[in-house]
DNA sequence: CCGGGGTATT
DNA sequence: AATACCC
């Protein structure tokens, strides 16, 4: 190969769009308060300003600044009340949407961060001069970006990635326009060919603007941002592993040969930074699907009363299940998070988690698609008692709680969807030689088999009752299966495999898991057994807080299929 | 009580 | 189950 033809090989075959939302919480609650427009704005999570708008940012207030230094900066700063995520999580979801009118490759980071592949669009405009599935229109003939470009621009890179970006520009302004003109939300765009200088460059220009690299700026845009802990990746520990070994800035990542580097960091991710600090990032963008798992949290000051303790799981849960419906899935597990208060020390205190399997899908899929929030507080009031001794005094900083692991629901074959997903999606490989490398397709079935690691020998602990009345043995014939959660059972490769190819998905794998002793009625009731374990203020909270479920009415099944709309 | 969420890796 | 990272 001569070269001329070298020089014409694709070496930036990709083109990735970066959207970022501007200060999307605190633009949110403008949307919700408009009288808010006009003045600073915080929003705040217990004691810290998550963030602000950019009003507010005139005085200085930075993200999670805490309240008290944000009113020292600017008194007249108005606070609202962010900690519950709805609806952000509902904005979130419709900017989604948007996107996805564009490309299913979209990869999000959070609620607001997002990583377009538009490399095929690009590819539809340069070859017929439209999209013909997307009916917008580009302005083909104007041959300037839209919006900011970052660095020098005369020369052009041979590989032709010079006329995809700047088309790419125009595709990022038309995508923010449509986010604008459908939710009234600004977005800032980074427009680059891999996804590190599309979110690095995109910073550049904010709020409600977008900026553009050329791949020849690649290196001068590392070269600007300058502490390591700016490249995405670099949290607070590697930061520190690079600092105490005198690595600051992007200039001497570069100048740290890689062999040094990587017995300090480990290969990967010296590899990784190697590249990275010169513009080269060769990661895909990797379409996010449904989510792994569904949690939340609450934090306070301090809760040591089991009965306070229930109470809050239980709020925590009847809002955690009503996501769960949100999102069609069906759970199979249940995560307990605790955060006990650290008082020798002024570490934050760390986080413990208790997992279990979520006995045959408390749920929905029977006839009364409802939760039994009562089942549900014993199992989480069960994972409790796993991590915290109560016998002794204790002091509880959060309480968490998380579904994290589904099936997919019912109907249809879904078989094929489990499988698919782990198959990479292929994008954007145009050109085998480019300079970023060609991701690798593997295809591999996954019928590796895991070394079963062996089953809970460790779990012997279980059966204390809820809350110990007194003077009681644990002789009682305790037939609920919240008696005996154990731990989740490991599926093995071959397992989920299996699983996710069987035509109709059945519980085999959780029907195991249960004891013989235990046939688990789906009952819409209380288990009368089980309340009765409880301790007497406990069975009142019980029952208080859920009354649908003592006698479910085909009403109540109907404004759930209402809110689902 | 640095929020209240998430993901991937070990 | 914990750690590290992201927003
Ligand atoms: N440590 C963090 C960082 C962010 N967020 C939330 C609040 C933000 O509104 C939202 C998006 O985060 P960004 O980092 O994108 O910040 P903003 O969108 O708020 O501001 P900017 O305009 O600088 O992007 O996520 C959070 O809860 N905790």
């Amino acid at each position: 190969m001569d070269s001329i033809e070298f020089d014409a090989i694709i070496r930036h075959p990709r083109t990735i769009i970066h959207i970022d939302v501007d200060c999307f919480y605190a633009q949110v609650e403008m949307l919700r308060h408009p009288e808010l427009q006009s003045k600073p704005l915080g929003v705040q999570q217990k004691n810290i300003v998550v963030t602000s708008n950019y009003l507010a940012r005139e005085y200085g207030i930075k993200k999670c600044m805490s309240v008290e230094e944000a009113l020292q900066l600017c008194p007249e700063l108005a606070l609202v009340n962010g900690e519950d995520l709805t609806h952000y999580r509902h904005y979130s979801a419709k900017i989604l949407k948007i996107l996805h009118r564009f490309t299913p490759l979209v990869e999000r980071l959070g609620f607001d961060d997002n990583f377009l592949d538009v490399t095929s669009i690009v590819q539809k405009y340069m070859n017929s001069g439209n999209d013909s599935e997307l009916n917008i229109s580009i302005n083909m003939e104007d041959e300037h970006p839209v919006g900011k470009v970052f660095g020098p621009s005369e020369e052009e890179c041979p590989c032709g990635c010079h006329s995809r970006l700047i088309i790419a520009s125009k595709i990022a302004a038309e995508i923010r326009e449509q986010i604008y003109k459908d939710l009234h939300i600004t977005c800032s765009a980074g427009i680059g060919h891999n996804k590190l200088l599309a979110k690095l460059v995109g910073l550049l220009h904010k709020p409600n603007q977008q900026t553009l690299i050329f791949p020849c700026s690649a290196a001068m845009l590392l070269s600007t941002i300058e502490s390591v802990s700016k490249i995405p990746g670099v949290g607070q520990k590697t930061t520190q592993l690079l600092m105490s070994n005198n690595i600051k800035t992007v200039d001497d990542l570069r100048k740290t040969p890689l062999e040094a580097l990587e017995k300090k960091i480990g290969i990967d991710l010296a590899r990784k930074l190697k590249d990275n600090a010169e513009g080269i990032d060769e990661t895909v963008v990797k379409p996010t699907g449904k989510r792994q798992s569904i949690g939340l949290e609450d934090g306070f000051k301090s809760v040591s009363l089991i009965a306070e303790v229930e109470s809050r799981l239980g709020a925590l849960l009847r809002r955690l299940t009503e996501l769960a419906m949100e999102d069609g899935r069906i759970p199979v597990a249940m995560r307990l998070t605790v955060r006990k208060h650290d008082f020798n020390k002024s570490a934050s205190g760390k986080r413990e988690t208790r997992q279990c399997a979520l006995p045959k899908h408390l749920l929905p899929s029977s006839k009364s698609g409802i939760y039994d929030h009562a089942k549900m507080l014993a199992l989480a009031m069960k994972l409790f008692h796993r991590t915290v001794d109560v016998s002794k005094p204790f002091h509880l900083t959060l309480l968490g709680v998380a579904f994290t692991k589904f099936e997919e629901r019912s109907s249809g074959k879904n078989s094929i969807t489990s499988f698919l997903r782990k198959q990479v999606a292929v994008q954007s490989v145009l050109d085998i030689s480019s300079e970023e490398g060609v991701s690798d397709i593997n295809l591999g079935s996954p019928m590796s088999v895991n070394q079963d690691s062996n089953d809970g020998s460790a779990m012997s602990t279980t059966s204390s009752p809820i809350s110990k009345p007194i003077g009681t043995n644990n002789q009682t014939v305790d037939d609920d299966v919240l008696n005996e959660i154990e731990p989740l059972p490991k599926k093995t490769r071959l397992e989920v495999w299996l699983s996710g190819r069987r035509e109709s998905p059945s519980n085999e794998m959780a029907d195991l898991r249960l004891s013989p002793s235990s046939p688990m009625q789906l009952s819409p009731k209380i288990d009368a057994a089980v309340l009765k374990s409880l301790p007497i203020d406990i069975q009142r909270e019980v029952t208080r807080s859920w009354p649908t479920t003592s006698k479910p009415k085909s009403n109540n099944i109907l404004k759930y299929f209402i809110a689902n709309k």
